[in-house]
DNA sequence: CTATTCTATTTTGTATTCAAAACTCAATAG
DNA sequence: CTATTGAGTTTTGAATACAAAATAGAATAG
């Protein structure tokens, strides 16, 4: 069996505890307590929470200390912002080098879709983080895939409401699929790019 | 005077050690040696070099220790391209925000170079950190300001020789500036994209 | 001579300790 | 009644301590 560093089992253990709100948003973490809580002490902690700092889930003021971030609508735009010209750069870049063995992950990823009358959206808002997690990976830019600020943007969409109806989206994945499929890089991004200004203008409709 | 926390001090001075070559790319950071050498224990130490991974300068291997990092040339690239789409959505964003002050700010940062027939490197090489930087502040998205992973390319462009001539670049920040005057959104980031792609094409081929 | 095992040393990851800053809240002044 | 001060408590930032893992090097086997 593997060792795994406290850091990491700290860091999924808070970041769990986040979603599921038993750190509420806008609450201070009390570094002590909550150490103990987990079992540690409080330098694994500090490491988790400095992790968790760039991913935008929690706020780190000098001397004051921690508190867990409530995202806003405008910092939820932001991400989105960067999401679509991240992912259309992802597409475009993936589009050359993507095997036909991956290209079919991503198609069978969504076809189930098609069968159904009623999708259930958990499966499908699963599918979706799929499709767009493997084409970051899969575009070769390291640097992209490693963006810690990305991290939680499905999940963040997700509860914000910002999730469009599968019936409309659905369409638009298999448009990018085929896209990348032709190793059309040019229009795989505009095409990504187009996909998620599209949820990007519900956010800002929304507000 | 205001008091600056100490992980901050460390990391600006380790920061510099890296870029002086004080600590040489693939030397391992000994860190009860450098945590002395600095007068600090090694908790702020820790801290500051969990910073500079996220930054790409170092990188720290689970047990075995903090190396400092060599900028591999397939990296750099990743950076640049990822540079390009998000400096397009910077300008692009800048373009409907930009006050006429800092309009004026970015032309006269590049104003002393029209009559200057041999152009100073550093003295442009600065000027246009400067421009870069200040687009994606004034973009007014915060998300991508944050970007922890741009913050050294000024400095890893320079390094590797990746800086083409002044006489080639003027033209392109001036028209720029002026698509951002305009409230061009959409030619501002077509422009800003090209200048950093054309960068990028130069270390594609340079490798 | 090379490869392997074992021991001593170093270095990391984590826990603990401690001083200084921030907070709490009751007492006091206006 | 509201604002301010200040003692006591909490919490943070930083230093120190310590156990487990990694490393280096000597001793040993082949």
């Amino acid at each position: 069996m593997k060792h795994v560093e406290l850091v990491d089992r700290v860091y999924d253990r808070v970041k769990q505890m986040i979603f599921d709100q038993d750190l509420k948003p806008g609450e201070k973490i009390r570094q002590e307590k909550l150490a103990e809580k987990l079992g540690v002490s409080r330098s694994p902690l500090q490491k988790a929470l400095q992790r968790l700092e760039s991913e935008l889930l929690i706020e780190s003021i000098p001397r004051r200390g921690v508190i867990v971030k409530e995202i806003s609508s405008k910092e939820l735009i932001d991400v989105f912002e960067l999401r679509a010209v991240l992912e259309g750069l992802s597409a475009r870049l993936a589009a050359s080098r993507l095997t036909s063995t991956q290209i079919n992950k991503l198609k069978s990823c969504f076809e189930p879709f098609l069968s159904k009358t009623e999708i259930d959206y958990d499966d499908y808002a699963k599918a979706d983080r799929y499709f767009h997690d493997q084409i970051m990976k899969w575009s070769g830019n390291e640097v992209v895939t490693r963006l810690e600020v990305l991290s939680n943007v499905h999940m963040n969409a997700y509860q914000a409401g910002l999730f469009r109806a599968p019936e409309e989206t659905l369409p638009e994945h298999f448009a990018i699929i085929e896209a990348l499929e032709k190793q059309d890089g040019n229009l795989a991004e505009k095409l990504m790019r187009n996909h998620i200004e599209l949820s990007l203008d519900k956010l800002r409709n929304d507000k």
